[in-house]
DNA sequence: TAATTATAAACTGACCGTTGGTCTGTAAAA
DNA sequence: TTTTACAGACCAACGGTCAGTTTATAATTA
């Protein structure tokens, strides 16, 4: 009765199904026997298919991180914007994947961050190792506009920053105190740049 | 032949060894056992003290945040100080007790962060819980050289970029790229502050 | 006051449930 | 027949529990 199915497709399915575990329950909360529960297999396959719980997680956050470079480099790309407007949305754009922000549309995610250190702190050095240069260029190729010595490093902390205190699951600011922060984000942003002061601001209502 | 000890003293042996195993080993990889094993104690004898395992950590934390709290209030306190010179004595102490300076100077301990993901993201939370407050303290007092609108977020800002970035254990920068990101935290910090560049170059030295 | 007993505090170690991971084997595909 | 995809019993290790033992302290008695 058990059909056998393409590796690539089996894969994806409990790669799917891990991630979708992960975020709600977090990683160490997550057993290897939950995930393939999902889809009602057995512990043989994990293991065929992965060599460690932490392999899996690792090949998500680079999945999430291949994705969040693809999308900034489409957002580099875009002539349409503005170097500033490229920044924010890449900024602000963190630690939501297209597929994450879609789910969010339906049901309440939350990243239980906190049941989570490990992948958290993994996708964050991740992303600052691949996604720092990609931004770095913008600045790069704008000195008119901005004026930073080492482009590559003052992305990497605002992205470490960022991320970090955003976070939903870390810290629960109120909605003052999360708009606080994003009006001191974006300012300490603007001051390090080197961009008149209100370059962001009309962005800013999002936070509303 | 088994002597019983004074509580506070047993407790803290047990504190003392679970702290120098978690940054040897990293909390996860850090067994109960281990700790007992370092005075030769029994299962029994430690939930006796504590609760669980991860109530151990979140002692050990409190013990460090508490001292760095305390070395930051002794910073603010010192009239021998210019402002600035106290925003970088704290920010740049962060993540360093004064025993684990001593340590250092012994062995070559390494804060194994990566193995120590929980701890760490617990450890920066509470440091800026509890530290950015005396630190927006500073800016507060001295609005003449200090132009932010919020100083307490625009702090923490800087502790969580800081503590994340500098970790030893996350990223393994060679010494030029400690440098870069050193001169480049330095001047996010200076221009977001609004002090004049080069404000804290001449204390950038010690990181030659 | 000294010896005896009662009570609570400090500690032991066998035990348990769960979990990540292994291994031998089997059914389906080639 | 060989290889690939999968099953599931099994294992060691770990965090945590618990019934019981030893040590210190207070209360009682002689």
């Amino acid at each position: 009765m058990r059909r056998h199915k393409e590796p690539e497709v089996r894969k994806s399915e409990l790669l799917d199904a891990a991630q979708k575990l992960f975020i709600e329950k977090g990683y160490a909360k997550t057993t290897v026997t939950d995930i393939l529960n999902v889809h009602g297999l057995s512990k043989g396959v994990f293991y065929y298919y992965f060599k460690s719980k932490e392999e899996v997680m690792d090949a998500i956050i680079q999945r999430m991180v291949d994705d969040a470079v693809d999308n900034a480099k489409k957002i580099v790309a875009n002539p349409d914007m503005t170097p500033p407007q490229k920044i924010y949305a890449i900024l602000m754009g963190q630690g939501q994947t297209e597929e994450m922000i879609k789910d969010r549309e339906d049901m309440a995610h939350e990243f239980h961050t906190a049941d989570n250190a490990e992948m958290h702190q993994k996708s964050l050095v991740q992303s600052i190792k691949y996604l720092a240069p990609v931004m770095a260029e913008i600045l790069q190729q704008d000195t008119d506009t901005f004026s930073t010595d080492f482009p590559q490093e003052t992305v990497a902390l605002f992205l470490a920053a960022g991320q970090f205190i955003f976070d939903e699951g870390l810290f629960q600011w109120s909605e003052e105190e999360n708009t606080r922060y994003a009006i001191a984000f974006i300012q300490m942003i603007e001051k390090t740049l080197g961009v008149p002061s209100g370059y962001f601001s009309d962005l800013t209502k999002k936070f509303a």
